[in-house]
DNA sequence: AAGGAGGACGTCC
DNA sequence: GGACGTCCTCCTT
């Protein structure tokens, strides 16, 4: 897979690109920040807002030096007119450009649905902040700042300016704030898309399934759903958790302490560690909902049920 | 040491 | 009462 760049800069209220802050997606893992500022290399692509009908713009950069690390469709060697060249170009970047936003919007959801927050920072609690932030740190791998934004709600957090976060935090203030942005734009995009309008592969059935989801609804999560949850995004938590057989539903935790925090994060327990989460999991043994497999190696399980 | 099994009890809904 | 969360002991890898 070639590298995907898509920029924080989505919100309508932030066209200029001085300053964008990047999120790359990385083979097989998740979206990771980058620096377009201070990049040695150049990006492939960046996705930015515009005010135009399509509202999402595709802005391609120079060509990487290694070009099966750019998924950028070469159509140099043809014979083609450059209006049909140009064409062409414009629906590959139309396709890209889909499948970007199609991922961040699924990423978003996902994010939803295991820390049971809404879609949209507006309607955020303190609570609820607490929570993206720790889990923004997960994602992004920063040191812990949850402190720095304790008591603000996500309509205060979504008035502070970037400065105003660097401020609370010097080193992860700048990641947090484009990581917003990105929620942001999302929560706008939504709002914006009406039937009439122009829709991008999977924005429908993202935000459909974010909403028709019980998780969402304040239902509480079972362990087992959550580690399922997971399991569904490979590119995000693979590190973590990852189908070892998806058929026989037998999953490895590959980091015992991640899948603990993460778990901590989405049910308000600091103090969880995979001790108490391994516990959990045994009580499901009585339940047939999880078993250890056949052949029972460590941090191996199995669901009874795999669907 | 880390993980696994399971008892006992507390908390929260 | 169900679903954990916490703490514990003992066993296995």
């Amino acid at each position: 897979m070639g590298t995907l760049e898509s920029s924080s800069a989505l919100h309508p209220s932030r066209n200029s690109l001085s300053s964008l802050t990047l999120l790359e997606k990385q083979d097989g893992g998740a979206w990771e920040l980058a620096d377009s500022s201070g990049a040695a290399e150049p990006s492939c692509y960046d996705v930015v807002y515009s005010e135009d009908p399509h509202g999402w713009l595709l802005r391609a950069a120079p060509p990487s030096k290694e070009p099966d690390q750019c998924p950028v469709i070469d159509s140099q060697g043809l014979c083609l007119s450059p209006e049909l060249d140009c064409q062409i170009e414009e629906r590959s970047l139309e396709q890209v450009q889909s499948l970007v936003v199609g991922e961040v919007l699924k990423d978003i959801e996902t994010a939803c649905k295991l820390l049971n927050i809404t879609p949209d920072p507006m309607d955020w609690n303190p609570g609820n902040v607490q929570k993206w932030v720790l889990w923004t740190e997960h994602l992004y791998r920063l040191p812990q700042v949850g402190k720095f934004f304790q008591d603000l709600s996500g309509k205060d957090i979504c008035a502070m300016t970037e400065d105003e976060f660097r401020q609370r935090s010097l080193l992860s203030g700048d990641v947090l704030y484009a990581h917003l942005d990105i929620w942001k734009s999302a929560a706008w995009m939504k709002e914006r898309t009406s039937p009439g309008d122009i829709k991008y592969n999977g924005i429908d059935e993202v935000w459909a399934s974010t909403e028709a989801d019980s998780s969402c609804s304040g239902q509480p999560i079972h362990l087992w759903q959550f580690l399922k949850e997971l399991l569904l995004k490979p590119h995000s938590y693979g590190r973590c958790i990852r189908w070892l057989n998806k058929e026989k539903g037998i999953f490895k935790i590959e980091d015992s302490a991640q899948v603990a925090r993460l778990w901590g994060i989405r049910k308000n327990r600091p103090a969880m560690n995979y001790d108490k989460l391994s516990r959990s999991i045994r009580q499901y043994y009585k339940k047939g909902i999880i078993r250890k497999p056949d052949v029972s190696q460590r941090l191996v399980y199995q669901f009874v049920h795999p669907v």
